[in-house]
DNA sequence: TACACCTCTGAATCTTCCA
DNA sequence: CTGGAAGATTCAGAGGTGT
């Protein structure tokens, strides 16, 4: 077994697997080369099952025979705790599925974990795809699960092992369990049971986390993984593992790992990699999405009923209406509380110098002692519902407000 | 095809299919019987295609021949720029999916949509199963699509939404300047395209949706899929109609509809619920879903800033202001997207009748032809701050603008 | 018709700037 | 020097365009 401890094979992993200790992994994890209609291998070897999904699609049907052989050959590799990951995105999730089901049977499947991110757009003519699958499957009824709880969506778990891993380097105690051994979040509460659908941020163009290896999957993905199915010192296999991200995320959270892959770059990359493991803590999962809302969303909400944009990430503009004018955004701000109306005017005004705009509009909030009054030719200033209502209600009388209806009907 | 025009009809709709007419329907909507692994049906006619998975597992099997069957019977009753959309669960998805597949061709394959919702549940030896799939196909690659646009992400920057792109010399992507140098505005986009992972409640708030029927979806689900999907006056079927929230759904947006289902049960609470669509269901169509879910919710925000204390339970004071003039109460209602003025004026009169106050206060949300200028001693109508905008930004040029500043100011 | 190249795009980082 | 705010950059899909 420690021929195989920690080590990257170059190899493809059907006439690996022979050679791997039977009944010896806890966890496979398979991300496999996705189905793209083109690049297929097509190795055939004979004995092998036929999975035959429609005639109509030859190729589809060589890529199901592809994983099916690879699938298959695996599976012996499994503790009889053990599960297997496989990682799909939509054009051939279903085959995959198929296989799995044939393989592990039915009542071992244990979930269809669909990883959502956020991506860059397209003019496609169809919901833009920006999610993929994974299938988890079990060898027996009787399988190693760690629970996770907390929110998913803001990621405050992924959060705090990033952190405390940080900590991990300098010394000092590591995970917080409880008497379970379960990780226990900020503030002691275990919160809720992870759910099947994780948000996690999309491997950011810019992150240094990348190595250049086009599919590379986020270390947090990974992390989550390893953490839900395996303990310290159980055994994870990786056939398919590419830049290496499962292998970098089972060996910091202590796991023993065997990657294989069939592309020499690949190999030298998830090597290099585990020499030296990059870990970014994503800004987006440390603070989470409201760090970066500063358009005031109460005060927004003011503006109810205008087709506005929210703006974030910028200190002096709230929201825009685009087009409207010129052809031009109009840019909005909300005057806050304590803010004077010369200061709100001013911090819109200096966050659209390198704007265009067609105007800017500034809503007063605030009672102000000095009116505002400066003539300016992109720029308005209007009074909130509930300016115009207080100044009203400075009208004590009845009396008085009958005068004021009958001058603005004058 | 008026025989069928917004009708529900009692019937498997595998015989029904060929009464329909071919190639008139622009969405088929399809939720069938989930595959639970015991109560399916199994008639399978002689000469129809067998849909083998694996011969391992027989209920699976016949399961999809039971909807292989189905969706081969509805096909030809598509337009060829409709589309078809199957609903489905985890247990047999991939059956649906390579039903589909199969029928209708990989080419036609549009999107994987993962209905996401919350659901509680606790001690699970897995992720908590907390979405459903829908697949959409169409019948060829000029089908209909209306896009539909959602607001930025926090992370984005405005510079990315204001600034168009070009590349410079090395063909890197820059910010596109003009001769001078200057920025060159995007001149208004349209917002991010519809991601397919949709978080939608599992039922809606509004209680009064519910009708009763177990596997009933919610409303803005449908909307969507018919927005999406159909225009006005395009015709919508529904195989399985169960509680008839497709139809609804379909009725609302000016759809024409048919809905078949086997139940009798079904049959008449879809016609129930058709000829009797409660209050929440209509204003639907009226307002969009977003406004829809939060209208009530919102009404005051607009009105941030003032003392306000709300008032619950009363369906024509949203809110009163205390002892600010005469020492009564002043009762404010805020104007709803889809009420008139005069509506609005005339709730809350009618729920002041009895009420002590010293006077009314509607604001007015929705440009109104008619201008309310009624002398009323008790009442005044004020502008939100949406309105006093619009109204503004419908003076296009800065020179108009220039002249409304100045008689402003006069 | 086939295919290579170009364009457009939003997210989330990296990088620079500024007080 | 430091930290936060704002600007700049990169990625990979799909559509469009031109050869």
């Amino acid at each position: 077994m420690n021929e195989f401890k920690n080590k990257v094979i170059e190899e493809d992993c059907l006439r690996i697997c022979d050679c791997l200790p039977k009944e010896s992994y806890d966890l496979v994890y398979l991300d496999p080369p996705f189905f793209s209609g083109k690049e297929q291998q097509s190795k055939t070897r004979d004995g092998m099952r036929h999975y035959s999904f429609s005639d109509r699609w030859p190729r589809l049907s060589e890529y199901a025979d592809f994983m099916g052989s690879r699938i298959e050959a695996v599976r012996p590799l499994l503790k009889s705790t053990g599960s297997i990951v496989v990682h799909c995105d939509s054009s051939a999730n279903f085959v995959l599925r198929s296989i799995l089901e044939d393989i592990f049977g039915a009542e071992n499947f244990r979930s269809e974990i669909v990883w959502r991110y956020k991506r860059w757009s397209n003019s496609q003519r169809s919901p833009i795809p920006s999610h993929q699958t994974l299938f988890s499957y079990s060898v027996t009824e009787s399988y190693k699960y760690n629970q996770i709880y907390g929110g998913y969506s803001a990621t405050t778990n992924v959060d705090q092992i990033l952190q405390s891993r940080a900590r991990d380097s300098r010394g000092k105690s590591v995970y917080a369990r409880d008497s379970n051994g379960v990780i226990v979040g900020s503030g002691g509460k275990k919160g809720v049971p992870l759910s099947d659908v994780w948000d996690i941020p999309f491997l950011n163009p810019k992150a240094k986390e990348r190595v250049g290896y086009p599919t590379q999957k986020p270390l947090v993905l990974l992390d989550r993984i390893v953490r839900l199915l395996t303990d310290p010192g159980d055994w994870v296999l990786d056939p398919f593992c590419g830049s290496g991200t499962t292998l970098v995320a089972a060996k910091l959270l202590g796991r023993n790992f065997t990657g294989v892959d069939q592309s020499s770059v690949a190999v030298s990359l998830s090597r290099e990699r585990l020499g030296n493991p990059v870990v970014t803590e994503s800004n987006l999962m440390k603070m989470g999405e409201e760090s970066y809302l500063n358009a005031d969303r109460d005060a927004l909400k003011i503006l109810a009923g205008l087709p506005l944009v929210p703006v974030q990430r910028n200190k002096g503009i709230d929201a825009l209406l685009k087009g409207e004018a010129d052809g031009d955004p109009v840019l909005i701000r909300v005057q806050r509380p304590f803010e004077t109306l010369g200061d709100s005017i001013g911090a819109l005004r200096k966050a659209s110098l390198k704007k265009q705009f067609s105007f800017l509009v500034v809503v007063a909030t605030e009672a102000s002692l000095v009116p505002y009054d400066q003539e300016e030719n992109d720029l308005i200033v209007v009074d909130s519902t509930a300016k115009v209502i207080e100044s009203l209600l400075r009208r004590r009388t009845r009396s008085e407000l009958r005068l004021f209806e009958s001058q603005k009907h004058a």
